[in-house]
DNA sequence: TCAATGTTGTGACAATCATCACAGAAAGGT
DNA sequence: ACCTTTCTGTGATGATTGTCACAACATTGA
């Protein structure tokens, strides 16, 4: 696909006309990642836009004593670095790909000339923003007042509204990620990740296929753990 | 103080002329509301965009079994209302009079114009977005991974940069918010915040002086609970 | 194919913290 | 000034869940 076509399917250039299209992805320059790899690093100068083109990153943020808060996993036609480049200050999350992943990126410069030049671009944006803050509130809700077992249900259903596909009213999430990457999202450890799927599994909710794993009746699940 | 001199001292209109505050100031209608009423109720249209001229609100969120999570305390000069004018989402928290509050209001429409024809307060408010989603992240960082006499001490840290005056390099919060509202805010218990409270008086990092709270030493404070 | 490494399952134990209970203090209204 | 309501302090108790320890299983690369 070409690079014009990854531009059309991210949302904050969807508007957009191909001929202005086409004068953006010529700013823009691909670059890949090895899974593990850092792509960003916390307290640098963020200086560059990006698009995922394939593959998946995450979103994390690390204690003094090491242990890792993963705030968001992000996959294909979704976009990171905007924070700094709007508001100045250095970057506060690390970004690492979880898998290989390609990206677009562009400059800070050719960033915010786009937002002048394309007030849309700046319009599409503030609702994209709107979305994550919103996402950001839920997110702090179920910390608050969750027990594990919530937190962990609320996560896996963040995960099948980013990476699932449903049929007949399950959602089947493919390559659920790891246990611990789980636990860093959801507030808590490995171990009682693992022991709170099976015990979902063991109510009816879900079903583990090796990587992949089905949310049974999404709706009435996601009722459940509101 | 009229409202245009308000709206001077909001960030997102910082940037215009006279001219054209007053034009924006004459679309807005002054509004008031006691301690304790609700100004926006979660699951209702979001209609109006507020920005307040005095005294202080607070954004929450309510579990099914009626606990509330209280996402920011907003004061003087902020402003609230405009993520379901940006995304079109139901309104996703409640809002609600935290002391006696003035407030200037303007409707969907005209906000929605303002955007457009002054891109600048777009990118204005992209970077104030910008910089609420980066203590969202810092929110849930602490949530995360700090037991609760980290969790309470970083709450006195957020009230304190926002509340609070600084005294050869003491800060001194007037009027410190009750435990309950504190417990909420810190995804803990009101006896635990009552016990922290102490416990930090003990080690002389804060004390309590009615209702006002000092924290000594700030930057070695936020330095210990990073 | 066989190490070597990474991931998951599970028991035992300890620590943190929510909850309940109630008393005392402060604030607000009449 | 008095009563009522709201807020705060503090003990006792038990539940939840983090941590440690280790085995089983899976994946990767030489």
């Amino acid at each position: 696909m070409s690079s014009v076509q990854h531009l059309r399917n991210v949302p904050i250039f969807s508007d957009l006309k191909d001929s202005d299209l086409n004068i953006i992805s010529d700013k823009m320059i691909s670059r890949a990642y090895e899974k593990g790899q850092m792509i960003l690093l916390e307290e640098s100068q963020g200086e560059t836009f990006f698009i995922i083109v394939s593959g998946a990153v995450k979103v994390t943020r690390l204690s003094d004593d090491g242990r890792e808060v993963i705030l968001a996993i992000l996959g294909e036609s979704d976009f990171f670095g905007e924070m700094s480049l709007l508001d100045g200050e250095g970057r506060s999350a690390n970004i690492v790909a979880n898998e290989d992943a390609e990206v677009l990126t562009l400059s800070r410069r050719d960033f915010l000339d786009c937002l002048e030049t394309y007030p849309k671009i700046a319009i599409a944006l503030l609702e994209e923003l709107a979305i994550r803050l919103r996402k950001s509130d839920q997110h702090i809700e179920s910390l608050s007042l969750s027990d594990s077992e919530h937190r962990i249900a609320i996560t896996l259903i963040r995960f099948a509204q980013e990476l699932g596909t449903i049929k007949q009213g399950d959602v089947k999430i493919k390559n659920l990620p790891f246990q611990q990457d789980i636990a860093n999202m959801a507030g808590t450890s490995r171990e009682t990740v693992s022991r709170t799927l099976k015990l979902l599994e063991e109510k009816d909710l879900i079903k583990k296929h090796g990587k992949d794993l089905i949310i049974y009746k999404f709706d009435e699940f996601r009722q459940l753990f509101s």
